[in-house]
DNA sequence: CGTACCACCACTATCGTGTA
DNA sequence: TACACGATAGTGGTGGTACG
């Protein structure tokens, strides 16, 4: 049984050719990529998708994905818009639900998880800043927060995710640096301190450059494709990438991240139990072995004899805590080992 | 089917002008 | 002098249509 599963977003700059079947069409390399990557959730911006194409893909590819679509209202084949991507084969599509939250470019959906949990995922297309011309970027924010104010039954999202069009921090993410305008940022922060919201790819790296969009004609860089999460998503959140992502002329990287239901094992109320990446580790390996054989030398020591404060019991138990504790060490240690990894 | 065309789209850089 | 702002240019793509 999987309790975590792979979500990404891509820009993906239009349809293709606008037949399906023809072979510079791009969701065959959209297929290509929830399987390679074994992406459970896809986001998409720039689909260029209007409701028939949308029809057309959820009947071609039934078999392996479920698209949900938001379309831009004035030119829905030649602008903006945009999709999540369910991979039926990872992710169960029984109650999910869609929320149109701004057409074009706010879309959110809720999933249901294993045992329940509910993931709400915000999709996102914001609209570019020009010069220094954040208002309309700016205002997706407050729209989004507006909506979210207006509806206190709808679900709160605790995953926004896509493409931001701008940088929280201009000096860290984006080269040649430059900060974008005020105005934009602080919308964003507002609906970040609304949601509670973190950059899981800044949180995890906090000085690191990384980019996931680079335009050839003048080799500029930035990282304005992100994905934030909650503090509960986070905790348990491993894999933190920015990736190429194999669909033609997208020319934004494909971001993703490795989520684990808010109640899953590691964290559920169910039994602790050392995790797989701590059983392989050889330093616990060889305190367990080294303990173990402490252990066994202090049961042959005891030549049967018991008392209430030398017995086998007690000696199998201070072993057991011992190696428990070793674990949870080990855990503390490797966990910010593996991220530094990637 | 491929190609040629044209308007449009997305994103960044740069340059001139007004203001502190 | 420094910066904010607005307009514009530049690059390379897209989508739609027409034409062969």
């Amino acid at each position: 049984m999987k309790a975590h599963i792979n979500v990404a977003a891509l820009n993906m700059r239009g349809f293709g050719n606008p037949s399906l079947f023809h072979r510079d069409n791009k969701w065959k390399y959209i297929l290509a990529m929830l399987r390679d990557k074994r992406i459970g959730i896809l986001i998409l911006e720039e689909t260029h998708l209007n409701p028939e194409r949308i029809e057309e893909i959820n009947k071609h590819y039934e078999r392996v994905m479920k698209v949900f679509g938001s379309s831009d209202p004035t030119n829905p084949t030649g602008r903006g818009g945009v999709a999540v991507v369910v991979n039926k084969q990872l992710v169960a599509l029984e109650g999910v639900k869609t929320f149109e939250i701004v057409q074009g470019r706010a879309l959110m959906v809720q999933l249901v998880m294993h045992k329940g949990d509910k993931i709400n995922i915000l999709a996102v297309y914001a609209p570019n800043v020009s010069g220094n011309d954040g208002s309309a970027n700016a205002q997706l924010w407050r729209d989004i927060q507006h909506w979210l104010e207006s509806k206190p039954h709808a679900p709160r999202p605790n995953v926004l995710m896509g493409d931001f069009n701008m940088v929280e921090s201009g000096a860290v993410d984006r080269l040649p640096a430059h900060d974008d305008p005020e105005e934009a940022v602080d919308a964003l922060d507002d609906l970040k301190m609304y949601l509670q919201l973190k950059d899981g790819w800044r949180t995890t790296f906090p000085d690191k450059k990384g980019f996931t969009f680079l335009q050839d004609a003048t080799g500029s860089q930035s990282r304005i494709d992100r994905i934030y999460v909650t503090d509960g998503i986070l905790e348990t959140a491993r894999e933190w990438n920015i990736r190429t992502s194999g669909v033609p002329n997208a020319d934004h990287d494909l971001i993703s991240v490795q989520i684990t239901s808010e109640n899953a094992p590691f964290t559920a109320k169910g039994r602790w139990r050392i995790p797989e990446y701590v059983v392989k580790d050889r330093g616990f390996l060889d305190h367990a072995r080294e303990q173990g054989i402490i252990a066994k030398k202090e049961l042959e020591e005891l030549n049967m004899e018991r008392s209430p404060g030398k017995n086998p019991q007690q000696i199998w138990n201070t072993y057991k805590q011992k190696i428990i504790q070793k674990a949870r060490d080990r855990a503390r240690e490797i966990v910010p080992g593996l991220v530094r990894k990637i």
